[in-house]
DNA sequence: CTTCCAATG
DNA sequence: CATTAGAAG
């Protein structure tokens, strides 16, 4: 019985000045993912970095105020792992595992850029190295008899009703061709996972979880959904309920993504 | 018959959003000397860039966002000449000068940098041949009949009356011996000039024209005069009146300067 | 349009 | 402690 929430908090000590800290105090989550933290440890409030009746984890990027992702649990983890065995990545702030009693559950932030770019190039190596390392951990993890969650910013939308304005932005990077045939094979026979939120809400347009700052994006909800529960079938089929928070972020607006959150059944 | 303030704004852009604006509006001044423009004309609103009632001339630096000095002149100048003749600073945005009837009067924004880097060196090449061109400034403008005053942020405090902690700030960037002794040169036969507050107040600490930001400076008056008028000595033998109006940037705090402002009579 | 950094003051 | 620009998103 897992309540599992994944954001992207778009600078946390940003996020926090705009009552992020609200927000955690009102979750009844048990898992918070965060990605974009943009800060180390360090640089965090004391009741920012461990947060009253949580266990938190944090895997700064070793670029300044880039990336950085974390993972908050209220159980300790048996486990940690930062990274996932790619060296260019591994210090990157974009990959943080924690093995939970039964669940290894994780807080992924896959790069972004624009299109032909270097960043582009960079988010391609990404994803080429990081689909053997799911195909992997989930077999590892069912001859362990284990379930994989997981969670955050793939800044890719998947299919047209993942976004907005999926016809015009069929050249822009987050809903390439080659992006999205790479979820489908993250969701496919080679990789074995379920999309969860998909899942279990088939018809609808979104839920979005980020609308650009940029214009009147959000008001107009012209969002995009880049942020997964990534799950093993079988978690995936306990979840009994999955919405996006986008209240959480709309009165004070403390990121660009809003919270996606997930209720796994026992 | 002159009103003459200068003052470093520190971003102009920013000061306008603070309340530069209604200053402005309220001053009784007919020249104003601005420093740390930190913007291209462009940038600048409407309403900044050619303010209701005034002449405005812009001498921007060629870097972005540095330095740039300007000037507010409520009649039209004969003449205007930007930076004086020395090619490395022509386009700093740290020297520009207006030719009024019978006077001649300059918006300065000396560099600043901490002791022993590259911009200390800067300031102290900027120093060497600013005296010079003062000095022939100030015999030109004698052979024309015309009286010369060079205002603006010259980043030197002269004795230890014109600044808080003169003792501890001797191996200071501001109050170095070669800096002060320099003040004193512009100050004496070689340059001519008059240091016109300080010779209306010469019993006074201060006052002073700038309080960092950090800490409470401000609130303790842990300031610096290092915003000047600098006369030819019958110029400033005619003022009337001079003040720092440290009103002017303590409610709203739109710079870390406050205006320096006198009254020259006829 | 917002984050944070870096250089600069 | 504040400014602006620039990289990044």
């Amino acid at each position: 019985m897992h309540t599992v929430t994944t954001v992207n908090v778009n600078g946390l000590r940003a996020a926090a000045r705009k009552g992020f800290g609200s927000w955690l105090a009102g979750t009844g989550a048990d898992v918070v993912c965060l990605q974009e933290v943009r800060a180390e440890p360090g640089q965090l409030d004391d009741g920012l970095r461990r947060p009253e009746g949580w266990h938190a984890y944090w895997a700064p990027a070793a670029a300044k105020g880039r990336a950085g992702v974390a993972l908050l649990t209220r159980s300790e983890p048996e486990r940690l792992r930062i990274g996932f065995g790619e060296p260019e990545f591994d210090d990157s702030g974009r990959y943080l595992e924690a093995d939970l009693p039964g669940l290894t559950v994780a807080s992924l932030y896959l790069p972004s850029g624009e299109a032909g770019t270097e960043r582009q190039a960079e988010k391609e190596r990404f994803m080429a190295a990081f689909l053997p390392y799911l195909a992997g951990l989930r077999k590892r993890a069912a001859d362990d008899g284990r379930e994989v969650l997981i969670c955050g910013d793939w800044n890719i939308a998947h299919q047209p009703a993942d976004l907005k304005n999926w016809r015009a932005n069929q050249r822009n990077a987050g809903f390439l061709p080659e992006e999205r045939a790479w979820l489908s094979r993250v969701f496919g026979e080679e990789g074995g996972y379920t999309d969860v939120v998909r899942a279990l809400h088939p018809d609808t347009a979104g839920p979005y979880s980020w609308w650009s700052y940029r214009g009147r994006a959000f008001d107009n909800d012209t969002g995009w959904r880049i942020d997964y529960h990534v799950a093993t079938p079988q978690l995936a089929g306990r979840c009994v309920k999955a919405y996006v928070e986008r209240a959480a972020t709309h009165a004070e607006r403390w990121s660009d993504h809003a919270p996606v959150t997930a209720v796994y059944g026992p």
